[in-house]
DNA sequence: CTGAAAGCGCTTACAG
DNA sequence: CTGAAAGCGCTTACAG
């Protein structure tokens, strides 16, 4: 169809191996000719071919490292399944997968294990980084080795990774006030906030991010309260109900609500529902979360959160892998973000979409 | 890495041309060589080679027929680009696709243009179904040839479509349902639903699994009309109009509203938002509705429109041409059904996601 | 630094 | 009905 690495090998009068060194800066060729096929090649239009490249790859396979800190953290499970996805459809072209990842956010320990995928000899990395000095060095080392790096969920400024696949963070906290002003209509409605860690960028977004809506769309809701779960379902239903306990004490009698509603930034959410549902209110208070935990499953279904926003999660494992292999294949650039939906999900439109967990 | 037709062909005692009729079933191959062939690769758990495939296919490159009723309809817009982009992924390995689009939903027209792609040679076909007793006829025609079927955005029933790709009408029915169910929050709220056409399946099922789940949990929501628009911005207009007469000839002075919600299955919607804006009911009113044209933009970022849900129309154009690739490549068999699934879209969640179109 | 050859896994004419 | 050969586009040793 195309042009091939053949007719430019003749047109050029030099081999189809000179061609190709000439196109994939490979060493052991003098620069004039080097220019002289490119020229040749960009004058054509040649671009090289899938089919066959997939097939050259068969001695020299490619091997692709992951590193997250994914132990004992659900929500890393449909990520998970996204990354061994990708692997197992790029399986049948030789790609090798290897993974690393760790409990908890040591960028000491993330570092050490950047290093260990590499002394395994990937070719390619995609990570959720830390902001931290330690990882942003690591980082600038992966560039001049000329290891592509794409980070997933959170990203990590000025760094020279090639993509971002994840959330954003400001749009997902205004998602929620949207939905918030929405659900209140008008009426003077309190909201408790409760965010993971004040010292996580990413859910502090989505408290900006909510806090802006409020304050340009919906005057009629306040704010009475901040404070962290440590993403941690005991915390937050020690919070809840100590929180609650007046409305709790009431029983069936009318008290003022402490609020009316409760936003969630990360993690914590069943323990809270949990609160929520002892002090009679569940329904009532309405809740507003982030991501979908097994633990959440049933809150959702039964409206006790009123709707959780999700993130894709299983496209953040899946497309950072793809991505790194189109790119070490064909130098495909990725878009340098590729933003993940903020998906309202409530106990209707839950459960819909096979598509991905199935296979 | 696996196992090759060249180890089959070796340990079969056959050459590989006869390991390739038997496994891709081609003619010209003696029963029982063919069943010791198939057992030896059986035994040796051989799965072919996709880079392979991919190569081999240069002689005899496949084409896949596409036939929907998009002309002068904008929702088609996203599924088309959708296909664009499978086809332009696929192009690489050499895949041809072939249009036919028709405006309106005539039966002999649909099998007018299936018989055309048949004559252009395509070996599969997507579409969008019409649901009459020429198409009925018409795919068992296509089953008959060998020529695989997926639909989409449209099922049809008893045909041999290998799978249906789109929305599950009843549960976005229910999901706008439980929307409006949680915005109402208790107080008893009256719904003017405003569908396309009542003989439309897909239509009717949305307020079908509207009714079902305000039924269930939601006795406070009343239905007080339904109208048909006929797809139609004017009509639509006309009839909102009309309905909202009262509320709007009390200018400021409050009256009781003809209705707290509009429910909207399908197309008008910008019509309906039109007649409420200039009622002064913006925001009063609130407007559920599905999909999203180039007209609801700007409504939907206003608030006008208080949420619509989407159906994923871009993965509906993209996903029946990989799929079908796939099959004709490997046998590869989809699910039976692949919904799309129902997203929820307000102004804070409508442009996020720049993946499916900047490419 | 360069070329000629062999190979990846599968298909397709062609010869018998 | 079957086999031997050639080819798809790209890569990789190997020889010079």
């Amino acid at each position: 169809m195309g042009v091939s690495i053949k007719q430019i090998a003749e047109i050029a009068g030099v081999s189809r191996g000179t061609v190709d060194r000439a196109l994939n800066d490979r060493p052991g060729i003098k620069p004039e000719v080097k220019k002289h096929v490119l020229e040749i090649a960009d004058s054509l239009g040649y671009r090289s071919n899938r089919a066959g490249k997939l097939l050259g790859l068969h001695k020299a396979p490619m091997s692709i490292g992951i590193q997250m800190p994914s132990e004992g953290n659900d929500f890393f499970e449909a990520i998970t399944a996204g990354q061994r996805q990708a692997g197992s459809e790029l399986g049948d072209f030789g790609l090798r997968l290897y993974w690393r990842t760790m409990k908890g956010f040591s960028a000491r320990r993330q570092a050490q294990q950047i290093d260990e995928l590499i002394e395994e000899g990937v070719q390619a990395i995609a990570l959720v980084p830390i902001d931290h000095q330690i990882i942003h060095e690591k980082l600038a080392e992966l560039a001049r080795k000329n290891i592509p790096v794409i980070t997933f969920n959170t990203d990590i400024a000025d760094s020279d990774r090639i993509c971002y696949v994840g959330n954003d963070y400001l749009k997902s906290g205004a998602t929620a006030a949207g939905l918030l002003g929405r659900l209140a209509d008008g009426r003077e409605w309190r909201v408790l906030v409760l965010t993971g860690s004040v010292s996580m960028l990413g859910h502090n977004q989505r408290i900006h991010g909510f806090h802006s809506t409020i304050k340009e769309h919906y005057s009629n809701i306040k704010v009475v309260d901040i404070f962290e779960t440590e993403d941690d379902d005991d915390k937050a239903y020690q919070i809840c109900r100590e929180f609650l306990s007046p409305a709790a004490a009431a029983g069936g009698r009318s008290v003022e609500l402490p609020a009316d509603a409760i936003y969630l930034t990360a993690g914590g959410t069943a323990g809270c529902c949990k609160a929520v549902i002892e002090a009679g209110l569940a329904g009532v208070i309405k809740i507003i979360s982030f991501d979908r935990t097994p633990s959440m499953e049933q809150y959702l279904a039964d409206r006790v959160i009123t709707a959780s926003i999700e993130q894709e999660p299983y496209l953040q494992g899946y497309l950072p892998v793809k991505m790194l292999f189109d790119y070490l294949l064909d130098n495909t650039r990725p878009p340098a973000c590729s933003w993940t939906r903020n998906e309202i999900v409530i106990s209707e439109n839950m459960n819909q979409s096979a598509r991905f967990t199935e296979k």
